[in-house]
DNA sequence: TGTTTATATCAAATATTTTTGATATATAAT
DNA sequence: ATTATATATCAAAAATATTTGATATAAACA
């Protein structure tokens, strides 16, 4: 694919990586519709605050996520422009797939 | 969401956590355009031949790549069919995406 | 049959990630 | 100013993942 910025190899990893948990791909699901503060996203996952915030910094991290602070609370949203990223990489692994046939190894 | 068989969360995870490692990743590149046996995958990414066996299976557990026997010798190819699922989803994310302005927190 | 070759598996060592509980920071309210 | 609240950070413990070297398996060849 000669990945190449910004969807280059790490910028992937690192966005897999990210969605590569349990946790992080239930925030992500309550994200899809709606910008959540962190606290509302602690009450819905139930799990304890420090854990909660360990996550959303993965996700953040990431350029998944985008945090927006009003007042004491801060609201995290889809970053959708990084999950277009992730599409296109898909959709270019596609467009250059197994068209080849196998060579056999030479002996 | 509503995260449904056959791109499942479980599913959907281990395909991510497959694609979090930056061997794997290029072990995919690899066989974007065509299909290679394990020695030649050895060859062109200069690893630890057991070391290469345990990314591999990683990738056929998580469905992204299929083995086929020929021989001694075996190839990998991707599975196409498991990276439209992971393009699907983040297709379907899109299409749900952020319309709902956020609403405060209440205090 | 015995040997070579391609790949997989295993166990131990190492490295990385995640969880937990405690503490810090910063905003807002009294 | 003091207190309460929302979130982040930190360090230690626990859990997982990865690497390494040795050994196993199975196909092909002599």
């Amino acid at each position: 694919m000669q990945l190449s910025s910004p969807s280059d190899a790490t910028t992937l990893q690192a966005s897999f990586q990210a969605l590569s948990d349990p946790l992080r791909l239930q925030i992500i699901d309550l994200l899809r519709t709606e910008e959540l503060c962190v606290c509302e996203l602690g009450d819905r996952l139930t799990v304890a605050q420090s854990k909660l915030s360990f996550h959303l910094k993965i996700l953040k991290s990431a350029n998944l996520i985008l945090p927006r602070q009003a007042g004491r609370w801060i609201y995290y949203r889809l970053n959708l422009s990084q999950f277009v990223l992730l599409e296109q990489y898909f959709a270019e692994l596609r467009r250059f797939s197994p068209i080849i046939a196998a060579r056999p190894c030479e002996e």
